[in-house]
DNA sequence: CGGCCGGTTGACAGAACTCAAGTGATGTGG
DNA sequence: CCACATCACTTGAGTTCTGTCAACCGGCCG
């Protein structure tokens, strides 16, 4: 159990920060939270659909991706989880988990249990607020997606995932000079994409060829966000953050 | 404005209570809301994304659907609003539609004031849990969508949607006998499963062929439920309905 | 009656998948 | 230290699902 004040606390202070409007008193409440850290390798499991969790994790560094398993064993990544997300926050108020999810690349990941966030969000309504306002832009990311995935093909498609890829890392800091650190393997695109990895491959190829992007190992660059933005259709309005400036 | 007690708060009592169970008192608390009644034709846009609407929809009958478009003007709906539906419940705490919502058949709808929502959940927090719940479902239906979109093909992912509305209606009363009304064009369905209008008609062929389904007009029955399930590999625990029967 | 809309059908084209093989980097064990 | 396995990525060839285009049918409504 780490100690209030803890720098730990930034990832999800900072997250918040882009989305909500914090009061100097709430950002202290919020670092009353208790929160269990744990240290995970890469491609681990953190929570499993079916569980029935009594704490919410909040990433606070690393990849990790939230996934669904079709019958037939297909897996279809529904949103990459990063520093300052809590991509179980649902289960507060859904008992049942509908989704697992899993370290892409080593994490640090904080637990935080249920019951403490149900009593931060009553005793102070804004920061319950801001929680619910965490799910709906959630919602809304999962919408943004089910509109790529049905109707975007090819480049345009991979392109808009790195569009919102970008412009989140880049609201917690992790972009600096239109370069990120991105340990996501074209599988795992492929999975969130409903892709082949070999059209995957095919794509960021012709991507590089057409200079949308460069990358070396896991590091991406984008030589030309304007372009990236256009190719990819993509329109940051459904992130929702209240600092515009970190889409631009 | 509708005076409180009136059958139009039987749908939203009726929805809420398939997912989340409320005390006598709070049902009578929420037919308090105030609510100005509607009556569209259809096809009609409700809410326009974009727009910052200070009131919610609720749909009391008929069908509507929430929807995105492309760039290139390509449209996908994200989900279909039925009775007791709020499709815009998010916009109480965020403030810009990232969606549109439109009418599919003639529509009495509801618009409350998100001044009184908000009264209400500050006033009476297990509604607001209930209604944080609410809009919980439908990010887990946005998730269950981009697997549907992402990882099923023809027959299967047809039959998934299908699997979907039907209990979704039969949480509200609204299938007897396996049989409802369900006024969707094909077009709908194409823009809503990412395929063309001619692809949706050559599956739903094949699903009367097989015996998946029965149609005439508007009306379909489904002549052999657990088949239908199994096509769509439908499993219903991210509706997280409180009565389970409602799936069975 | 004519127009329109939703649904249906056929022929063809194209995006994406599968299978299969091969490369290069990393890492492990003898 | 080298052989070997593993994993991510790459490439090629053939197949399949799904889209496009185009035409046509039948019911409904003005």
């Amino acid at each position: 159990m780490s100690s209030p004040f803890h720098p730990d606390y930034n990832p999800l202070i900072r997250k918040l920060e882009s989305v909500f409007i914090l009061t100097d008193d709430e950002r202290q409440v919020l670092e009353t939270l208790p929160m269990q850290v744990a240290v995970l390798k890469d491609r681990q499991d953190i929570v499993r659909g079916g569980d029935r969790p009594s704490r919410s994790c909040l990433i606070l560094s690393g990849f990790a991706c939230v996934y669904k398993m079709t019958a037939h064993g297909k897996r279809q990544i529904v949103s990459f989880a990063i520093a300052g997300d809590i991509p179980d926050l649902q289960s507060l108020h859904l008992k049942t988990l509908d989704t697992s999810i899993a370290t892409i690349s080593p994490c640090r990941v904080g637990f935080i249990p249920h019951e403490a966030l149900r009593d931060l969000c009553l005793r102070y309504p804004p920061i319950g607020a801001a929680f619910w306002r965490e799910t709906l832009i959630d919602a809304a990311i999962f919408r943004e997606w089910v509109m790529n995935v049905g109707q975007r093909e090819g480049v345009s498609r991979m392109a808009h995932v790195l569009c919102e890829l970008v412009v989140r890392l880049k609201a917690v800091d992790l972009v600096e000079d239109h370069v990120c650190d991105l340990p996501i393997t074209q599988i795992e695109f492929a999975d969130a994409l409903g892709f082949s990895p070999v059209h995957v491959n095919r794509v960021l190829q012709q991507m590089r060829a057409e200079g949308l992007i460069e990358t070396q190992g896991t590091r991406l660059r984008i030589p030309d966000w304007d372009k990236l933005k256009e190719v990819g259709e993509f329109d940051p309005t459904y992130l929702h953050l209240v600092r515009e400036d970190v889409a631009a």
